[in-house]
RNA sequence: GCGGGUGUAGCUCAGUGGUAGAGCACUUCCUUGCCAAGGAAGAUGUCGCGCGUUCGAAUCGCGUCACCCGCUCCA
């Protein structure tokens, strides 16, 4: 008898805290000292999950891959990076609070208002309470100043001044175009405070502003910051991606949801570049148009940035179907007003957590945003040369070059976000292009391992309650991690500890997968309980060594052992000799 | 950063001013022939941290840190 316990989000969210502490996953960082905001560290079993989501999303964007190639980069870099990827100034947004409400507003957000603003320099109450806290209210054009008067009177209340007579703010002041004020209830804001989210270090000894840098935010930029050493190195031509693997830093304002909005966090990035649509058309001539069905198995060379974005929401989402999260996935294709200026498409990949469908994956498309910053702000070229391009351009007669330059003259013309580009830019574009040169284009995505760790865990946690014969309730909690992924492989068991002959033979168990595999051996207590420690650890299978093993039960069964599984409860029988096999069969 | 809540053993929690507790987990031994069995013994705490009030503080006050919820933020 056994029935699944559905609780809500929070409780749901403070039992899988409970369980990654409980068994070693994921534990606050610095604990021990009171802890630090927005920091875990993990555990034994959370560094062998971490460890091998990491391996397998490294093994399926390169290994196994002929067309992307690796990169670890550093995660302190020049600070001019960031001053060309625009993380310097959009990473610093002026935050203003209301003096009355606490309300948080962007401070270059506030509406503009017009109106009088009357200051007061404090307030005096009943039974000698006071205030010298000054205050400004702003009403609208001639509106009396007991309106003014009201908010400040709120002010003073919240300061424990008991029914407050402001001071000053006899006669209001005319101001123009000011942010200064909530729009909302006209009370004075504080002033403009800005949040950076980049953390900030120092090189060196001296600790100047020269010296200051900045931890990555992103791992993507030192991508396009090594772009051009890696093609010059590699010997891959467009297109090809390079991935990385790596720790960023955002100085959150409000870490929060576990592991899922940390200050420190692994990302897991590809950058996958792509010939412009233009190359292609004068290659191929033409681009394929993206419709829904359409075969994204295999790359076609006449395909264009929508159909390469399209191949990889396809890639990514076949990788979280190989982790088993297949069925908790949904997608958001950003509509053109939530996309930044310099991308042509976004979709971002959701996944199911207690606390809400949150991304889990971005993939964007950049055009050549990118690597066009850095080749303006380094001054060094970010251009590849595409023989194949030079060659088919050569066959193209003036009027037909003519023709591409005014297909995107016109597309220039009608564009959504931002300026268009000048003519003349566009046509030294295109003359770049016909000589066989471009700066690619690319589709990113751009993926966080600690939230994929936290969604496979949160996914795999089952609870059912149990009863026994003794009519006994239980909780029994099962990880139901995707065996690819879990962090022990196999638990090793000998049935009972005090037969020597039993213990010595799952003994000889252990030493023989425990080269190939993550496995734990555990001779405590009952075999259920051992089954059960297991299952809550997200073990797939249960070896056990028994008197069968032993040739006790007649020779056909000698050297086989009772493998179970972890979701099913199944026992197969199977020759220690074959044992190896049909393990790796199943990760 | 603001507001509300929480913080006691590894985990879940009880304990409202007077000797620091329970269940589970853990260690050792016994027992145990397949799904958290039983018995015996044992170890485990700066009661988040600091300051204060008090003869005496886990308990009351102030401050602080962390986590959760809600705002806000999330290129």
């Amino acid at each position: 008898m056994s029935a699944d316990l559905k609780t809500d989000p929070i409780v749901q969210m403070e039992k899988i805290v409970s369980l990654c502490k409980r068994r070693g996953f994921i534990y606050q960082s610095s604990e021990i000292y009171g802890g630090i905001g927005g920091f875990w560290d993990y555990g034994p079993l959370g560094a062998e999950l971490k460890r091998n989501l990491r391996e397998a999303w490294w093994r399926t964007m390169t290994r196994e891959r002929e067309d992307v190639v690796g990169l670890d980069a550093t995660i302190i870099m020049h600070p001019n990076i960031w001053k060309a990827s625009g993380h310097v100034d959009t990473f610093s947004d002026p935050m203003a609070d209301c003096l009355l409400t606490q309300k948080r507003f962007r401070a270059d957000h506030v509406d503009l208002q017009s109106g009088m603003v009357f200051k007061f320099t404090g307030a005096t109450g009943d039974e000698g309470s006071k205030s010298d806290v000054p205050f400004a209210v702003l009403v609208q054009p001639g509106k009396p100043r007991e309106s003014a008067l009201k908010v400040a009177k709120q002010f003073y209340e919240l300061r424990a001044v008991k029914n407050p007579v402001p001071t000053g703010g006899e006669t209001g002041e005319k101001v123009e175009n000011t942010r200064a004020y909530n729009p909302e209830n006209g009370a004075q804001l504080t002033e403009p405070r800005p949040f950076n989210l980049m953390f900030r270090t120092y090189v060196g000894p001296t600790a100047t502003d020269a010296d200051m840098a900045y931890l990555r935010p992103e791992t993507a930029q030192a991508i396009f910051a090594q772009f051009k050493n890696v093609f010059d190195s590699s010997r891959v031509k467009v297109p090809f991606g390079i991935c990385q693997i790596g720790k960023a830093f955002r100085n959150e304002v409000t870490p929060k949801n576990f592991t899922f909005r940390s200050r420190e966090f692994e990302q897991m990035e590809l950058e996958f570049f792509i010939k412009p649509d233009e190359a292609v058309e004068i290659i191929s001539g033409e681009v394929a148009q993206w419709s829904e069905g359409a075969d994204l198995t295999e790359p076609q060379p006449n395909w264009g940035w929508q159909l390469w974005h399209r191949y990889w929401v396809d890639q990514r989402t076949k990788f979280y179907q190989s982790i088993g999260l297949g069925d908790v996935l949904e997608y958001y294709w950003q509509t053109p007003d939530d996309l930044a200026h310099y991308a042509r498409a976004c979709v971002d990949i959701l996944c199911q957590f207690p606390f809400g469908t949150e991304e889990l994956e971005g993939i964007a498309a950049r055009g050549d945003f990118d690597l066009s910053q850095h080749m303006k702000h380094s001054t060094k070229t970010q251009e590849v040369f595409d023989e194949d391009l030079k060659n088919a351009a050569a066959k193209l007669t003036p009027e037909q070059k003519e023709a591409l330059i005014q297909k995107r003259l016109a597309a220039e013309a009608s564009k959504a976000k931002g300026e268009p580009t000048p003519e003349a830019d566009v046509r030294a574009w295109f003359e770049r292009l016909f000589k066989g040169s471009y700066v690619p284009h690319v589709i990113e995505p751009s993926a966080g391992l600690d939230r994929l760790a936290l969604a496979v865990i949160a996914k795999a946690f089952s609870e059912t309650e149990k009863v026994d014969e003794k009519g006994k309730k239980e909780v029994i909690t099962v990880l139901r991690l995707h065996p690819r992924i879990a962090p022990i492989k196999a638990g090793v068991f000998p049935l009972l500890k005090n037969k020597p002959e039993l213990v010595a033979k799952a003994r000889e168990v252990y030493a023989l997968l425990k080269k190939h595999m993550n496995c734990f051996y555990d001779e405590t207590a009952s075999i259920g309980r051992r089954y059960a420690r297991q299952d809550e650890a997200g073990t797939p299978f249960g070896i056990t060594v028994d008197f069968e093993t032993l040739g006790e039960k007649g020779p056909e069964l000698q050297d086989t052992v009772t493998v179970r599984e972890r979701d099913s409860n199944e026992q197969h029988r199977i020759k220690i000799s074959e044992l190896l096999g049909w393990l790796q069969a199943r990760l």
